[in-house]
DNA sequence: CTGTTCAACATGGTCAGACCAGTTTTACCA
DNA sequence: TGGTAAAACTGGTCTGACCATGTTGAACAG
């Protein structure tokens, strides 16, 4: 059985998903309407609608109440909230998500030294600046927002599809993270700065295309933070000793 | 985000879906014409034709060279993870996937290794004895599902409900990775069995309690993966050469 | 100045009708 | 009976019109 003719509205298709791929559509992120996209591609609306059509049933956009195509979130909500709610209350697996972001972030850091854009290299350098200076404002939640915005363009530029979805997927659980991380470091002074010299770490070694510096230097980012969370808070968040499950 | 409205041609897609599901619509089989079917359901055919496009991009239907639409023939399992069908359309991701893996797997071997109980340890002894005892079947899409059940099993015996959640939410995907791979390895005599080899090391290394060489088995294992679909696939799935982002 | 209401506008959804290019079927002729 | 040409059929594309719903901005009232 031959291939169907191709259509017009496949290379509309393609372009969309294509523009899905490598992040440049986000999800929630709107296309836009009909009429105008038709517009600027050169075809009529309903071979637009066709190309639109093909992809809802991808799953990969859908019509939004009100108007509008969106980009659908693909993942799903990987970790839901009542489980970021269930690790929030359970204390001892807050090493679980520092081991989970140690898994992840630190092959984000990595190719993200390999593959980052000037763009991404400004973008992070800009990022880590804005951190740097707002060391005397002290708000864990505003601090948690542009920290986990930062980890997650550190990701973008790894431009590894796979990973991105993943990480957009637990973001809020990074973002609480973050977020009582910081509570707990505001406690001793200093901190904030050997953070915020992480994260400019982080950037220089991206920056100088050094991958084993930006995962070492990540490695070392959430190490610090563990072992600072260990130091500072109550011992019931100690690890080890909290989970004996030695295998006789 | 409210659901947008019903369309029409909503009910049409169901209705198609079901005689799919059901059986009375076979691998094959043609559908009436559009301008007949429309006429059957008393919509317009553009109507008509946006169910059949939601349906063409869920893989169900095809149009065909010569006129009408045929259901698909759907083999495989029924996949319906919209973003393993988008990864699966643009081959260049397929390192982007190994190097989750990488990032999650290294981690879920390295903690295995320290906390599985007896019990991990028996029943991912027997899942690897298991995949053994396969070598002479050589069904990518059964043993896919095996080994890929083997992989959660390592991270489950890390006991860390962060990244069992993240692994369990990208289980698809991760089985799809392993299809693939397996279809491609199993061109090559002596893979599979250097493929138990590694889970068996794998294992070996959890029960011994040696965490590094548990993730460096691991690690092993995904990159001896990696490379033979490099060198036995077209060379368009080589990911460095393919994405060539550097920066100036 | 703020809050409410209403009209205009924008949007996706549906339809009718026309036309095109490719494929299949039918009719006709040798 | 086989071959060829024409007719019919099909999916694909377009124009244009209209509908129902949601959004936005302006006007009005307190």
């Amino acid at each position: 059985m031959p291939p169907r003719r191709p259509r017009l509205s496949d290379s509309i298709t393609e372009q969309i998903e294509r523009l899905i791929v490598n992040g440049e559509l986000k999800p929630g992120d709107s296309l836009p309407s009909e009429r105008d996209l038709a517009k600027q591609l050169g075809v009529s609306r309903p071979s637009l609608r066709e190309a639109l059509l093909v992809l809802e049933g991808r799953g990969l956009v859908q019509a939004r109440r009100g108007g509008g195509f969106g980009v659908t979130d693909i993942t799903g909500p990987t970790i839901t909230d009542p489980l970021v709610h269930l690790l929030q209350r359970h204390p001892s697996t807050v090493d679980d998500v520092f081991e989970l972001r140690h898994g992840l972030e630190c092959v984000a850091a990595y190719f993200a030294a390999i593959r980052a854009t000037d763009d991404d290299a400004k973008r992070l350098h800009k990022m880590s600046t804005t951190m740097s200076k707002r060391r005397n404002v002290r708000d864990p939640f505003e601090d948690a927002d542009l920290d986990a915005d930062f980890h997650m363009a550190i990701a973008e530029a790894s431009h590894n599809v796979a990973l991105v979805h993943v990480m957009r997927g637990i973001f809020n659980l990074m973002r609480s993270n973050m977020m009582r991380s910081r509570e707990v470091m505001y406690r001793q002074p200093g901190n904030v700065a050997l953070l915020d010299e992480q994260h400019a770490e982080i950037v220089k070694a991206i920056v100088a295309r050094d991958h084993d510096a930006a995962r070492a230097a990540a490695n070392l980012h959430l190490s610090f933070i563990q072992n600072s969370l260990r130091e500072i808070a109550a011992p019931a968040l100690k690890r080890t000793p909290a989970r004996p499950k030695p295998k006789t």
